[in-house]
DNA sequence: CAGCACTCGGGTAATTAGGGGT
DNA sequence: AATGTCCTAATTACCCGAGTGC
C-alpha cells in the first residue's frame, strides 16, 4: 500500500466541526465567511477546516485563559 | 545524484490527493474529468496527478499572493 | 502465476453552498 | 450582531462489479 502522506494537514468537514461545537453546519460556514475560521475550499466549492485550528478554538487558546477549575501544574 | 530517477515530476495517486483534500478518491476523479485537475493516465487507464498542481490548489493560489515570509527576491 | 490493495465506471443518497426570513 | 430554519441547486459520499498495479 502506498500510504504516503505528502505533507498534508488533517482537515475536517463542516459537519464534523459543527458536531464538535454543537452548532449547525450553517453556523460554521458563517464563521468561515466572517474570517473567524480558516477555510480551505475544495475544487467544488465545499469548505474544509483545519483540525488544529478547530481544536485550538475548542480548547480556548486564543491568548491566555485563566484555568480556574483545576490547576494543571501543582 | 546517485539516484537514477528519470526526469519526471512527482505524481500522486487518487488516494493521496483525496487524503490531502479530505474528500473521496472518486471526487478527485470527478475533478479530473471536469478538467479542474491535470490527470495523467497510465497505460492501464488509472489516473495520476501532479503533486505541484495539487499543492498549488490546496494553497489556494489561483493568482498570486504576497508571501511575506520568504521573498523570492527579484 | 497468484493475490491483494487500489482504481475505474455508473448510479443513488447525503451533505454543502447560497439567499431569504424569524 | 448572531443562530437556526426554509428552499433550490450543486457537489460529494457510498453501493456494485471488473480491471489495473505491484
Amino acid at each position: 500500500m502506498s500510504t504516503r502522506t505528502p505533507e498534508s494537514e488533517p482537515l475536517l468537514t463542516p459537519a464534523e466541526v459543527a458536531s464538535m461545537f454543537r452548532v449547525d453546519p450553517k453556523t460554521v460556514t458563517r464563521w468561515a465567511k466572517a474570517g473567524k475560521l480558516t477555510s480551505i475550499r475544495t475544487l467544488g466549492g465545499h469548505r474544509r477546516y483545519r483540525e488544529a485550528e478547530v481544536r485550538a478554538l475548542l480548547e480556548g487558546v486564543p491568548q491566555q485563559r485563566t484555568p480556574e477549575g483545576g490547576a494543571p501544574g501543582a
